[in-house]
DNA sequence: TAGATTGTTAATCGATTAACAATC
DNA sequence: TAGATTGTTAATCGATTAACAATC
């Protein structure tokens, strides 16, 4: 009856966020937190920083904090990263390479059990030894070892019908990559990462430059 | 006296995503589109895409809609891609090394005119024809070279450290793919590009799974 | 002209911030 | 107990949507 609320995306967002400065603070040692403390490090406002954690439950106490330890625990479990999910790359590019590579999801929860492509060439390969299996494989695959996440990393032609592929084989959720926009079940969670768009913000930044040269040096 | 009005971050990171979509309709030799179209193509509403433009100009015709290739030349200004922007990556890693094997960038005004590590195995290295050199070089040759925009692809430890030689050696902006969150002058735009992130919110997503299984098949 | 669709103002919605009583 | 800090309600702010007059 608690957890029907429906959390908005801004706050689901945060949520990374906050188990990164938290996971650093468990490495310094910091056994405790107050939100103005972790306002200062994070710069969201200790207001919000109370409310984002209220969404999901009571985890401080008054005068004494947060204890960064147990939040930690808390925000890994509403994240879900307390469980394994299997993944598998399919595009074997750069960018799928360079993920097969970074060997930390392994660790992390995160093992990926196969690579897919439809260059003849590249299958059969192993990178970081993840075996790179045919397209045609893909479904079958996916069923059989009970795959969680399909990350895509093709060009944008391949994308979709590699996404059709993968809610056939009963993903449960996509990982995509590539520049465009899937249409998949709305029961299957889709999370796009449009590298090239941040460049071009970054870009209407730089040319759009609002902060230039502050009279003030400022506050930090 | 018209640039002036602060343009929220929100609508900044729109403007990609409707290039995109004007550059598919001119592939498609699509000539005009109304608001309305675009929004039962883009998802968003109709209202909110003439809001978003009109923060700019007024790029349509009353009774005619927006004229593609107009709308996006506009943007494109308006996003600053009529320009050349030259960049250097730090960090030779799998990540750096996608990076300058994705040769798009080259073609599409964001030249690769260096990388840099501090491994002596790599130094000297050519990767996709671009030199690797020895970061202690940096920032002479971000001056010498007036490089626009500074790639951090090292791990957390090193990113700060990067950071810094890229503000001495006059950057214009900075993109960043080390999870941390980097101390710059507030002259020098950053955008972070926390993959690790992304990944988490799709495993919130997949846990806290909101549609599961609609009763209807509902809109689209 | 009549019809279509923008540009723009007003209304609504949602997210952030402020405030403070509850309580450790 | 007194002090600190949360949890939570209320106020504010900003972004999205609706509505419609202007106009091509």
């Amino acid at each position: 009856m608690k957890e029907k609320v429906k959390i908005s995306n801004a706050v689901v967002k945060r949520l990374p966020i906050y188990r990164r400065y938290l996971e650093e603070l468990i490495k310094d040692n910091v056994e405790r937190i107050s939100s103005n403390e972790l306002s200062s490090l994070i710069g969201f406002t200790a207001s919000q920083i109370r409310q984002d954690l209220n969404n999901f439950g009571g985890f401080g106490q008054q005068g004494y904090g947060y204890n960064v330890k147990g939040l930690y625990k808390e925000i890994n479990t509403i994240l879900g990263l307390d469980r394994e999910y299997k993944m598998v790359i399919v595009g074997t590019g750069n960018l799928g390479q360079a993920l097969a590579n970074y060997s930390k999801y392994h660790k992390e929860g995160f093992p990926i059990v196969g690579m897919f492509d439809i260059n003849p060439k590249i299958i059969g390969l192993r990178i970081n030894d993840i075996e790179v299996m045919d397209s045609d494989l893909l479904v079958d695959f996916l069923r059989e070892n009970h795959v969680d996440i399909g990350i895509i990393t093709t060009d944008r032609a391949a994308a979709q019908s590699v996404a059709d592929k993968l809610v056939e084989g009963r993903v449960r959720g996509i990982w995509n990559f590539a520049t465009v926009d899937l249409k998949v079940p709305k029961s299957i969670p889709v999370e796009n990462v449009h590298v090239t768009d941040t460049l071009n913000a970054l870009v209407y930044h730089i040319i759009h430059n609002d902060q230039a040269e502050m009279p003030e040096a400022g506050t930090e």
